[in-house]
RNA sequence: GGGCGAAUAGCUCAGCUGGUCCAGAGCGCCUGCCUUACACGCAGGAAGUCGGGGGUUCGAAUCCCUCUUCGCCCACCA
């Protein structure tokens, strides 16, 4: 079986998109219910349905394929759920949109055609984004995709609905929420981002109603005085308790209002009095409550000025009308000041609209007894945060959770399962999991409500939901509860947190038993990525560029956990040449090794399982074998804790410079047939760059299945995804092979710099003599010498040789000398530098290390074994400080 | 206003329980090489007061305090 030649740089494009076909065709991410071996679940968060892949998820979902690639390797039963969020707000807003390019709203269709027109939408492009993420080589099984608005998952969301409200924990009412005056519908608290915005706090004059002077009340939002219904003040405010109970008459709409002292009152703040707007601001609600103050709505949805409020500020939008009020004032002689003020606004999250703050009837979700086994899950230690001080942020939320806002006034959503009986004399409420049709007490016409209900409700119930339940499907026994949340900061609230509460209340069980919060993706200052800031990278463009394998390579190396992923969307050469070089020099050492797996026939398994006899092992053999195992518990445990980055970079390191810089220049003669041992070192590469392909099969799936797969031996339909997991073999485990072959590395690198330091041409041969050298450069030297001579480009290797003159010189760590005759070439001036530079910085590292061992402290103190070590680095540098000084009197150099 | 995180080479970052750290990697930079796997490469090299100051310790990039600068989360001072 001949392949067809490999090109000699890795082309991914073609490669990736057939290999994600072949796996499809496999059927290989298809989780099993039934077996012996443990579940390993991820439900992977539910992008919306209407987005399109950007480096956010490119991160996320590189992150929980590598989890779970490396899991399936280690023969856990994966489930790693992809889904779709229905994404109301976002969704809805994106339709629109569309229609008014039509110039048409909503309205104009009707709620049913609306609806049905979303539906289109979604149908046409709500596959973009799984197509999209199956181009990052996501394994998610695709069989058990799910939509958050499907009939399966609406039931739940219905059950969880109609449960809440028997137990009292749903209620509607009239209360303070954020409305976003754009897209026309209330928001949680969550929803509402707070934005630290410049403004003005404006003092304002309020006369008493008597004429008798007037109090000053201080506000950054003054177009809300037309719906005041009170001043308060701090009721043991000396400046203005005699003021408590009399009236203002309020200026432009001459309305008397009473002053109430209340305890919410801030003296310290401003002027220490505060106007009272019930209908629009929630410390004034409360204040309102407490003192039967009336509650005016003084704006329209769309936050302009009501009908309510007199002419000429009727109708101007709340910007507007702020401007005419202040003006109003300051011709009245009612403005005493105006103060620049820096404070927080909440902005809607899908829009950035800033918030209204509006009375209106609501229904809400009753958080506090949910909160409490969620955070009781945390503090015993049941649910685990990475990294851990995330747990904190999770804890405080819960700790001051407010009653959740869940009713939307859109029409994209899970309509609300309440009926509202249309027969006055009944008026009754019913939730209900089926549709009604007449009340189910007295009989008459029922209506259901208007409302939606948030998205984050249905997606809070997915690790449920999407298995099957209420049914006690096989699913939901086998893949709940699940294992690892890897996600955003971001939406800890938003979804994590209620997932963890839902899943104790619904399940008893908590969803996950470990929380992964990644990082941000931002760029180089350190701004978040975003379509409007257009800092963004196009994970297609960086996936055509430079293959998927590539971004994963840069995503995975960037996060360290606990730290965002910084890239340059002016550069993306700085940011993803290294993986794109780094596969490429994958594909190159698997080129070469395919080439050179002919010859003499041996059987290509691993050493560690013996095929190779011990006996036969060259000091290379040994050593990649010993490197190889050592990888491989390096791998392993870096994956069992999230430390991705390093588990990339230490397949990274085995490969590049082990395997490939090397132990392939090493064994490049045995390899070609011009020395013998040809067939062992076959068997070693063969089964060391095996290993390196599973290690780094989690990160770079495409280009270690490609390259893997092309391996002799392999039955058709092997893939390295379901290949078993590398384990660590005591065997493998070589320390004098792993330091004799150090100190090879060390000899050639020396004449390497001699070699350059002098400009010795790159053909030329040179001679290397040795001398003083220990028993394990002299066995290394033994065993591997002519890889030296090929490595240094030495001629002659010579032990126990004299220094000759007109050599550069170089000490090794274990006290060796070595000299390469370089004859007219050598100045001997730079020759006495170099080597009273290298013997100055020795020394001095002797001195500081003697008195540390001169220090009784120390040597009391410390553990035996950093002294031993001590005394061993001490003795090592004392020798190779003689050895330069030797060297140095031998030249004749001067100081 | 509270809480938290970060600051290490020109850039992006590792450095985990204080001692294998004589501070590393990749990119960029300099020098030389198209050496029959790879120039997306090979070899050699330059480059760091580990943000400033103080402390604890036999020993600090690592722990503590403080200052500076950036970032995040929370928050009804209108």
């Amino acid at each position: 079986m001949t392949e067809p030649a490999l090109p000699p740089q890795y082309q991914p494009g073609q490669i990736e998109q057939d290999l994600y076909q072949r796996w499809t065709a496999l059927d290989l991410w298809r989780a099993r219910p039934q077996g012996d071996r443990p579940s390993y679940v991820i439900m992977m968060p539910p992008p919306n349905v209407t987005a399109s892949l950007h480096m956010g998820h490119g991160l996320n979902l590189t992150i929980q394929d590598a989890l779970v690639r490396f899991e399936r390797m280690r023969g856990r039963r994966v489930l790693w759920l992809p889904g779709t969020d229905h994404a109301g707000i976002a969704t809805q807003n994106v339709v629109e949109r569309q229609l008014g390019q039509e110039g048409r709203t909503r309205f104009d269709l009707g709620r049913e055609a609306f609806v049905a027109r979303v539906w289109e939408y979604v149908d046409q492009t709500g596959d973009t984004i799984l197509e999209q993420i199956r181009g990052l080589g996501a394994s998610c099984d695709w069989s058990r995709a799910y939509f958050t608005l499907e009939a399966d998952l609406s039931r739940a969301v219905r059950e969880v609905f109609v449960r809440l409200y028997e137990r009292g924990l749903i209620y509607r009412g009239e209360y303070i929420i954020n409305w976003c005056p754009r897209c026309l519908t209330a928001l949680s608290n969550e929803e509402a981002e707070r934005q630290e915005r410049d403004g003005s706090l404006w003092h304002l004059r309020y006369p008493l109603a008597d004429g008798s002077g007037h109090v000053v009340v201080a506000t950054t939002r003054p177009e809300t005085m037309l719906g005041d219904t009170g001043v308060a003040v701090h009721p043991d405010d000396p400046r203005y308790r005699d003021l408590v109970g009399r009236e203002i008459r309020l200026p432009l709409v001459d309305r008397l209002i009473p002053i109430v002292g209340d305890e919410g009152v801030d003296p310290d703040f401003g002027t220490g009095a505060v106007k009272v707007t019930p209908a629009h601001d929630p410390l004034d609600f409360e204040i309102g409550r407490r003192h039967r103050l009336a509650a005016l709505d003084v704006m329209t949805p769309d936050a302009r000025m009501a009908d309510t409020v007199p002419p000429p500020f009727r109708g101007l939008a709340r910007e507007e009308a702020r401007q005419a009020v202040v003006g109003a004032f300051d011709a009245l002689g009612l403005l005493e000041a105006t103060a620049p003020h820096r404070h927080a606004v909440g902005q809607c999250y899908r829009c950035d609209t800033v918030v209204e703050p509006r009375l209106s009837e609501q229904w809400f979700v009753r958080m506090a007894p949910l909160a409490a086994p969620a955070l009781d899950a945390y503090r015993d230690g049941r649910l685990r945060f990475i990294p851990e001080h995330r747990g904190e942020e999770y804890a405080r939320w819960l700790e001051n959770i407010r009653d959740w806002c869940i009713s939307r006034q859109i029409w994209w959503g899970h309509r609300i399962p309440v009926w509202y009986c249309q027969t006055p004399a009944c008026g009754r409420v019913a939730a209900s999991r089926t549709d009604l049709a007449a009340c189910p007490d007295c009989g008459g016409p029922a209506r259901q409500d208007e409302d939606v209900l948030d998205t984050w409700f249905s997606s809070q119930l997915v690790p449920f939901s999407a298995l099957g339940w209420p049914e006690r499907t096989a699913d939901l026994r086998a893949f709940y509860p699940g294992d690892v949340m890897v996600t955003a900061p971001e939406i800890l609230f938003f979804w994590v947190a209620r997932m963890v509460m839902m899943g104790l209340e619904f399940m008893d069980e908590l969803p996950f038993h470990t929380v992964y919060l990644h990082g941000t993706v931002r760029d180089t200052l350190h701004r978040k990525m975003s379509k409007s800031l257009g800092n963004g990278i196009d994970p297609l463009v960086v996936i055509e560029r430079y293959g998927a394998d590539a971004l994963r390579y840069t995503a995975l190396a960037g996060a360290a956990v606990g730290t965002d992923v910084i890239l340059d969307p002016n550069d993306l050469e700085a940011s993803f040449a290294a993986g794109r070089n780094f596969a490429n020099k994958l594909w190159n050492a698997g080129r070469f090794l395919l080439g050179n797996l002919d010859g003499p026939a041996r059987p290509l398994a691993g050493p560690h399982r013996g095929v190779v006899r011990r006996d036969e092992l060259s000091l290379a053999d040994r050593w990649l074998i010993a490197r190889c195992d050592l990888a491989v518990r390096e791998v392993t445990a870096a994956y069992e804790r999230f430390r991705l980055n390093d588990a990339v970079a230490g397949a990274y390191r085995f490969l590049w410079d082990d395997l490939a810089d090397w132990y392939i220049e090493q064994a490049k003669p045995r390899l070609y047939g011009d020395r013998p041992g040809g067939d062992v070192a076959r068997a070693v590469l063969a089964a060391t760059f095996d290993v390196a392909l599973r290690l780094l099969h989690p990160a770079m799936p495409f280009i270690t299945e490609k390259l893997w797969g092309s391996l002799p031996g392999r039955t058709p339909g092997a893939t390295i995804a379901t290949a078993t997991w590398p384990l660590p073999d005591a065997r493998a485990a070589d320390p004098e092979a792993l330091a004799d072959f150090a100190l090879l590395q060390e000899l050639v690198a020396a004449v390497r710099s001699i070699r350059a330091e002098y400009g010795v041409q790159p053909g030329q041969s040179v001679r290397a003599l040795v001398s003083a050298a220990s028993p394990a450069l002299r066995r290394a030297v033994a065993a591997e010498e002519a890889a030296v001579r090929r490595l240094a480009k030495v001629s002659d290797l010579v032990l126990d040789a004299g220094s000759p003159e007109g050599a550069g010189s170089a000490v090794l760590s274990d006290g060796a000398t070595v000299a390469v005759p370089l004859g007219d070439l050598i100045d001997l001036e730079r020759e006495c530098q170099r080597l009273g530079q290298e013997a100055t910085r020795l020394a001095d590292l002797v001195a500081g290390l003697t008195a540390k061992l001169a220090n009784p402290q120390f040597v009391s103190r410390a553990p035996e074994a950093v002294v031993s070590r001590e005394r061993e680095k001490l003795a090592s540098w004392e020798t190779q400080v003689a050895a330069l000084r030797r060297k140095r009197e031998q030249l004749g150099c001067s100081g």
